[in-house]
DNA sequence: TCAATAACTAAGCATGTGCTTAGTTTAAAT
DNA sequence: ATTTAAACTAAGCACATGCTTAGTTATTGA
């Protein structure tokens, strides 16, 4: 017995993801977002509470988008360690929009809020980090002569170096990351 | 014939820096400046022009600070690739202050503010990068064997390397931090 | 001594921020 | 057709933002 939304979450979410995502959490206002989801502010904050609530549900959507575009593809691929290569390069692609380079949505967020992030916004970052963190060690135990050491620290290692091509992506040029990522593999 | 300061502006850009390295550029304000600088805002419009200036003068201060504490070590060393190794180390402590670390300003910087830094931040920035690089370069070449091709290859890796550290510090631990650490120069 | 000049204080400006609320429109249940 | 409840519009709240300015204080050269 009720009016039904003119919008649907799923839809107006993602553009806001599209906005976090080229403009970091703060300096990403309300009204912005207004403009960008095509709703007013009192819709953001009936559907979504307040602006961390629409932060939040943005960090799903983008595992969502990830997910489909770049993380299924690791999944499936039997390649091994080249399997985990090709998903370095594909995320270069995944984080650019016609020649600038967004980086990735999770790592901005760790690099802005650092430690000051509320505990919600952190959990979806631990989750989304372990998940791709796991995805690596499965690939890398597709090498039998690995040990269970080695496996966890080449993890570690790919962790890091993928956060600092996320970052690097946004200053340097194809060919610098190309070296990265080549030397990268040298001894995986 | 008249007044003098009754400050340094070297002294107070350096707690505008600390402000700035802890916060980033957009989340601190000309209050929070205020009150860490110790001045009033009238001094600081006047002393530097407006918040912009403030920034630039602060990543000047950056650089002095990260070339005392540093980067002179790197230049005076003769061990080769493992100075560069031990630089890795060093910055980690470096960015460290209690327990929470603040990556490196240089990199935040860029992360936050991307492609839409302006001109003055941005010159900042790439000729404190190539500072970095050109002494990579420097201690490569003290291995007879590496061609030139190599050392240009090796440097672009070491210094998205480095990125990934600065933004890795933040939310990983000293152990993975390590792993990262020894398995990038495994193969340099 | 005193005029000149720069450094200070603090109040204030316009605009932006996250969020709320009074009032209206819409659609379904009766 | 009428009631009811949710979804809408748009105005507005209190406070924060970068920056300015009127008015005061201190230091200097003449």
């Amino acid at each position: 017995m009720a009016r039904k939304k003119e919008y649907l979450e799923d839809e107006v979410i993602e553009k806001a993801m599209e906005l976090f995502w080229r403009n970091g959490y703060e300096t990403t206002s309300v009204r912005m977002l207004e403009k960008e989801m095509g709703i007013n502010q009192f819709s953001i904050y009936a559907s979504f509470g307040n602006k961390k609530g629409v932060f939040i549900k943005s960090l799903a959507c983008y595992k969502g988008k990830a997910k489909l575009e770049l993380i299924n593809k690791l999944q499936k691929s039997t390649d091994g360690v080249n399997a985990i290569k090709q998903y370095f390069y594909d995320f270069i692609k995944f984080s650019k929009e016609s020649s600038i380079n967004k980086g990735c949505l999770i790592t901005n967020t760790v690099n802005e809020l650092g430690e000051k992030a509320d505990q919600e916004i952190m959990s979806e970052i631990v989750s989304f980090a372990t998940n791709v963190k796991d995805l690596f060690i499965e690939k890398l135990e597709s090498n039998p002569k690995k040990t269970t050491e080695t496996i966890r620290k080449q993890a570690n290692y790919l962790m890091v170096s993928l956060q600092g091509l996320s970052v690097a992506s946004k200053m340097f040029d194809q060919e610098q990351l190309d070296d990265f990522i080549e030397n990268t593999f040298k001894n995986i």
